[in-house]
DNA sequence: TATTAAGTGGGGTTG
DNA sequence: CAACCCCGCTTAATA
């Protein structure tokens, strides 16, 4: 990896197109030939290009420009004054990320407990096919027998609700003799979102925040063997 | 800026919830308290943090954990072993970067050149309140003058099909005494996109490539004076 | 301040 | 390869 702390202007062209006018920055090229350019804010990059294949070298009046080529991208990079330059050794091998609290585990969680947090619907399957993409989680209504397809959201959006209406429309299309509806399950619902479903007929269900304390607790319980965590 | 190269180990907790096992990687500390951590592939940071608000230092067996803190969320970084250490000035005012090619553009160039483009349309209005959101663009038909609906995207999907129904059933609904329909005006449009469009009455309209340097062309023109750009 | 929509979205999974 | 969907999405514009 290096990096290079330059006075730099930049022209991409690829996807999009942009330019960056003049400015101090920190220009970093990756080992597997990722370029991106940082200035002092934010953590993404403001100008980046990964998958680089190509790269050429111009200079003109004592100033160095590289391109960098991809398939039909190309990011130009003119290094007006460089300041600084490191050169640094990053192993590979990185083991990389693991995640908790992720949506398939709040799907998993809401999945064994559906029943118990609304008192009327009873589990069916999960990752249910529509016809029009899969549904989270297909249950039944205990009283009235009327199948339910719930999707599973962190934050419900309006556009969830126009999921949830393609999934249940393209049910009862296939399933014309049978009775469904939809509901929306997730831990934050915004009024708009829960106004527009209700309007179109769609349940709101509030997961409680602590579900993954208790999802948490349940994984513990089921492994009686103490894990790595639990030595920690 | 702060870049520190150490053997790390990383506990987020916050929004979700993630754990990143000891390796040697690039520590990067902005001067806004955006955290980012990288490994050598890639542009994006494995773990960030952003907006931070707090930090704390303990230190144990001479090995230092440094937790930074914002609402609700807290990244936990323990530096097993440091390598090296650089201060980085970037100073502030970046002039930020411009991006073309937008699809607001697109919408923009497509307003202008619908009629000539499709030979049967004429605009009448941008951005047109649907009562399910605006549509890109309303058009008539010239010659059957009906109402046309047209969503404009650079990759139409499948669920640009749904979007644009919703809007056209929308306008029916709210003038139920006009005609409707829908078109959907893209770069590139995918057979399973296109398939779904007709079988759901929503003509396809394919934007040339070239409508970008048309765009350019056209705005140079309009301005009379030579722009920054020309000179360039 | 909250909401909406675009992004060079990225990235993984499935058919 | 295309389609689909989640992401600790982020980020900018807008009401």
């Amino acid at each position: 990896m290096k990096i290079i702390i330059s006075d730099l202007s930049v022209k991409y062209s690829g996807r999009g197109e942009s330019t960056l006018p003049r400015h101090k920055r920190m220009l970093l090229i990756k080992d597997d030939g990722t370029i991106s350019i940082h200035n002092g804010k934010g953590y993404k990059p403001i100008n980046y290009m990964m998958r680089t294949s190509g790269f050429e070298e111009t200079i003109e009046n004592n100033v160095k420009t590289w391109t960098f080529y991809a398939d039909d991208e190309a990011l130009e990079i003119t290094l007006h004054e460089i300041y600084e330059e490191h050169i640094i050794d990053l192993p590979d091998g990185d083991p990389g990320l693991t995640r908790s609290r992720t949506e398939d585990q709040l799907q998993e969680w809401l999945y064994e407990n559906l029943e118990k947090l609304t008192g009327k619907y009873r589990v069916r399957a999960r990752e249910y096919e529509t016809g029009d993409g899969p549904v989270d989680i297909l249950a039944e209504n205990i009283e009235t027998e009327v199948n339910v397809a719930v999707e599973v959201k962190r934050i419900a959006a309006p556009e969830t609700v126009a999921q949830i209406v393609r999934y249940v429309d393209a049910l009862k299309e296939f399933y014309p003799d049978r009775k469904f509806e939809g509901v929306i399950a997730a831990l934050e619902i915004k009024d708009k979102t829960f106004d527009l479903a209700r309007r179109r007929g769609i349940e709101c269900v509030v997961i409680p925040a602590s579900w993954s304390e208790d999802y948490a607790f349940n994984k513990a319980m089921k492994n009686s063997e103490p894990t790595l965590f639990d030595i920690l």
